[in-house]
DNA sequence: GCATAAAATGTAAACGTTTACATCGAACAT
DNA sequence: ATGTTCGATGTAAACGTTTACATTTTATGC
């Protein structure tokens, strides 16, 4: 079965502890002893059992992400950034998904204690009592868009209301006024921070938001082609969708199509996230970018940051700012039309 | 800082192993006794070192599964089907990248040793030996495309000739004869399997294949772009681009579009995987489909054969048959042209 | 050759957990 | 009251590794 130090240590005819010595590269072996205990290790192939040495240790040289799927662009980006950024540090990802549920999100976290020197959670299903029961009292946390201010733990959050409410003012901008929204879901903060954005737009502009113009999707495709396909059966049809994320545009997107519509000319529609194939669709998808890889990369920093300082710094809170990137699947609205819609809307 | 097992003990009056009889369920502890237990447990936040207890029963309960990449939609959606399956059996996944490294490939080996019951490793670099070298005698691993033939692991194996063989059959039936075919690497068996494919094909239908319409690409985007750009240059056009992968074919559709040409109008092209973004190309990607969800819960269920049936069983080898997605970038051409076109090239 | 210092190596305990076997206490039978 | 059996609990050793301190060996100086 598994070769052991005491295996290793046997046949070469020391102590374990010179095995130890000289597999961890302490230069108080002599270099005859050096050689031959090298030859037993390659002979017996061994490797150390990092589990073990962890528990002496007490770090592991690892860092755990914790995500709500594993698969799909949006969190495949987040891990892209993260993988990087943990590589570079030469210390070891471990990747684990909550499915978004509670209980998953317990087991995943007692999973990785012991396991990991600092933990990386991006799910919105978490709270601060969750974390503290089942984490060890100092261990490193770093927040991804968790919405969930506690002062131990740092948080990075996607400025979402700003996103959103820069992509509304754009819309009204090019003529929109009659603007339906695709959101979330009833308990997800995102969704009613990028609607608060949605009507903070309106209201800027000097005008009112339509509470008949909100749909609910849950983030998901399938999702997207459901609320769209609402929307088209409106008396007055909205001349503008934005979804609250990239997926739910691709499915509304579908909706469209399936009505013998053409996008833009017909309806406009938007997304959030601006996830890699956006740009593939056609039309090009218009989105809020959001730049997923770098919040990869900001979170594994504030971890390094915590385990260097040890404790010294305190948690930051980062909000990081979205950009319009702005393609082919919206146009400008005409003044003529413009009006006449607000008109028969008032 | 951590609270151990001997502090829950300490306070509420037992010995460890009553704490541990509580925790992992025997029944044999008094009723009073247990919810003191519990109750101090609660208070503590006592979460058990899994680490700790994985060095005792030697079995974690967790499955490794080693990818060249975390990134991209083709391992994402390796990994939906691995986290899907591993989760039903509840277990724990333990998600890794080797970044196509050996170094790394061995780095993330040894890592997981003692932390997992199994592994699954997908990684073109991988051989034989790098395996019996870094991973303990007796543990389950099973190979996912690593065209590896070792009689000790299970391998699955996706069928790149057979597919591209279908491809270039496909096109060939359609009209095409100059066929070019943007490759994967020198060294990338999966690539050179899918060229005996295509090369089988032209001998199948009694022609002869072209050496100089084979380029070489390394998987990425950005290659197929390139070598799309070559095949562009070419005196005598192809009237078909194949490309080893969805993600090369992206970027010869890219190179093809700056060249002011229509697809299919002008040139067809198809790719390979029919990763999820396929279906949104303009026009949609034809495809050879891989079932890439289905070979992950594949692997998972050989890793827990191997596991129930304790060594009774002998290594699977598995070919995983692809099928052909036919969707709109590959158009027919007619018996005029064809005929016009094989005489010159004669 | 002896004494001292430095280098090399070994011993024992630690890390947090599990459990086989030992021990103790309670209940029951005589 | 004594002996036996069963249930509850504790003790000690294990898992594989690291390392502080102890011990041994080697090298150097007189």
């Amino acid at each position: 079965m598994k070769t052991t130090i005491k295996q290793v240590a046997e046949k070469a005819g020391v102590s374990i502890a010179t095995v130890s010595r000289v597999i961890n590269g302490f230069e108080n072996v002599n270099a005859e002893t050096r050689e031959r205990i090298m030859k037993v290790v390659a002979e017996l192939k061994y490797t150390p059992n990092l589990a073990a040495r962890g528990l002496i240790m007490k770090r592991t040289e690892a860092i755990g992400l914790l995500l709500p799927d594993l698969h799909g662009e949006f969190f495949s980006e987040v891990i892209r950034g993260v993988d990087e950024a943990v590589q570079r540090q030469q210390y070891h990802l471990l990747v684990s998904s909550s499915h978004n549920d509670t209980k998953e999100i317990e087991a995943a976290l007692r999973f990785m204690r012991g396991r990991v020197d600092a933990i990386i959670v991006m799910s919105p299903q978490v709270d601060s009592d969750l974390l503290l029961s089942n984490l060890p009292k100092g261990l490193p946390v770093v927040l991804l868009n968790c919405h969930l201010n506690n002062p131990h733990f740092d948080s990075i959050v996607i400025d979402g209301f700003g996103g959103a409410r820069d992509m509304v003012s754009y819309l009204l901008g090019i003529g929109h006024t009659r603007i339906a929204v695709i959101k979330g879901g009833e308990n997800n903060l995102e969704s009613q921070e990028r609607l608060r954005g949605y009507r903070t737009a309106f209201i800027n502009h000097g005008m009112t938001y339509n509470k008949s113009l909100e749909f609910d999707g849950d983030f998901t495709e399938a999702s997207g082609y459901e609320a769209a396909r609402e929307v088209l059966e409106l008396e007055e049809r909205p001349t503008a969708i934005f979804a609250f994320n990239d997926s739910m545009a691709v499915g509304a997107i579908g909706a469209i199509r399936e009505a013998g519509l053409r996008i833009p000319n017909d309806i406009s529609v938007c997304g959030f996230d601006d996830i890699p194939v956006a740009k593939y669709l056609s039309p090009s998808l218009t989105s809020v970018h959001v730049p997923i890889h770098d919040l990869g990369v900001m979170a594994v920093n504030r971890v390094f940051d915590r385990l260097q300082n040890k404790g010294k710094t305190s948690a930051a809170h980062i909000l990081v700012p979205t950009t319009l990137q702005i393609r082919t699947s919206c146009r400008k609205i005409t003044v003529q039309q413009n009006q006449s819609k607000e008109e028969s809307s008032r």
